[in-house]
DNA sequence: ATTCAGTTGCAAATAATTTGCATTTATAAT
DNA sequence: ATTATAAATGCAAATTATTTGCAACTGAAT
C-alpha cells in the first residue's frame, strides 16, 4: 500500500502496469533499461505496450518515484528513487546491475565553477567498471 | 601539419574530410554533436556524407584525437583532444557550449570502490547549467 | 605508374524513444 | 450502484540518432 499512496499524492492514477514496473524494480534491485523493463512486465501482464512502459518510467522519474540515468551507450536505465537522497552510481560492464554511491563531487568543484561564472543546476557522476562478482577481467571470476 | 602528422602516426590517412572535422571543431572552442559538425563540414566539402562524419567522429576519438561526451538527452558531442589530459566537462543549457574543468573525482572514491570490491574502468562526470554569458536565467545575461 | 588497404558516398537498416489518436479505466461525484 | 471525466493505455506510425553493407574511389607506399 506504500506505492499506491506515493502514486496518489502526486496525482497519478494507481494502475496494473504502474504497480508491476515497480514490482519489476522492487525485486531486481537495479537499475534496468526500459527494454529489461518491458520484458519482465510482460511476465506479468502479458499485454503491456512498450510505449506505457515509457510513458511511465519518463512520469513516475518526474515525479521522483524513479531515478533515470542515462549511460555512456545511450540508453537510460531506470531503479527505484532512493529516499536516502541525492547519490550517484557505479555501473557494471560485466553484469549490468549498478549500485549507488552516496559520494558527490559537488561540492569540490564549487569554487572552480564560480570562479568561471558557472551556475550549475544538474550533474552526473558514474563510474564504469566491473563489480565483485564479475571481477576485473570483465566475466565471471 | 600538426594534424597530418597525428593522424599518420595512428595510421589513418589524411583526408579532406578529416581536416575539415578538425578544422570546424578548431575554430568553434567548443564541443559539437555530429549533426552540428556535420552541417560545417558541409560548407567547406558540399558534398561530405553524415556516415562519414560519424565514422570518423568515432574513429578519431578511438584514436585519441578527438573526445567525446553523451550528454543526458542521449547525444553525443565532440571537441578536440585536449593535450593537459585527464579532465571533466561543464556544459551550458543556453548557449550549448561547454568548458573543461580538470576537478576529477575519482581520487575521492578510490576507497568506497575497493571497500564494495568494484574496479573502475571508466567515469564520466558532468556538470550542467548556465555560463557565464547565458546567466542564471536560461538567456543572454 | 601500379597497387591495395583504408576511406568515402549512398542507401538501407537498427535501435531507442516519441507521438497521435481512438478506446479504456481509475477515481471522484452523484 | 451509476455516471462523468480526466488520465492512462494500446496500437501504429513517426522521429532521431546512429550504424552497416557495399561498390566506387583515393592516399600512400612501392
Ligand atoms: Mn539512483
Ligand atoms: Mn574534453
Ligand atoms: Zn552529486
Ligand atoms: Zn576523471
Amino acid at each position: 500500500m506504500e506505492l499506491e499512496n506515493l502514486l496518489k499524492q502526486r496525482g497519478l492514477k494507481v494502475t496494473d502496469q504502474r504497480k508491476a514496473i515497480v514490482k519489476v524494480l522492487k525485486d531486481c534491485n537495479c537499475m534496468l533499461s526500459a527494454r529489461d523493463i518491458f520484458d519482465k512486465v510482460k511476465q506479468i501482464i502479458p499485454g503491456v505496450n512498450f510505449s506505457t512502459i515509457y510513458r511511465n518510467l519518463d512520469l513516475m522519474s518526474r515525479k521522483g518515484i524513479l531515478c533515470g540515468l542515462m549511460v555512456d551507450t545511450g540508453v537510460s536505465l531506470y531503479g527505484l528513487h532512493r529516499e536516502e537522497g541525492h547519490h550517484h552510481h557505479l555501473v557494471c560492464k560485466g553484469c549490468g546491475r549498478s549500485m549507488a554511491i552516496d559520494y558527490c563531487p559537488m561540492s569540490s568543484v564549487e569554487k572552480e565553477l564560480a570562479k568561471k561564472g558557472f551556475s550549475p543546476t544538474e550533474h552526473e557522476f558514474i563510474v564504469y567498471g566491473f563489480c565483485g562478482s564479475c571481477g576485473t577481467s570483465g566475466r565471471g571470476e
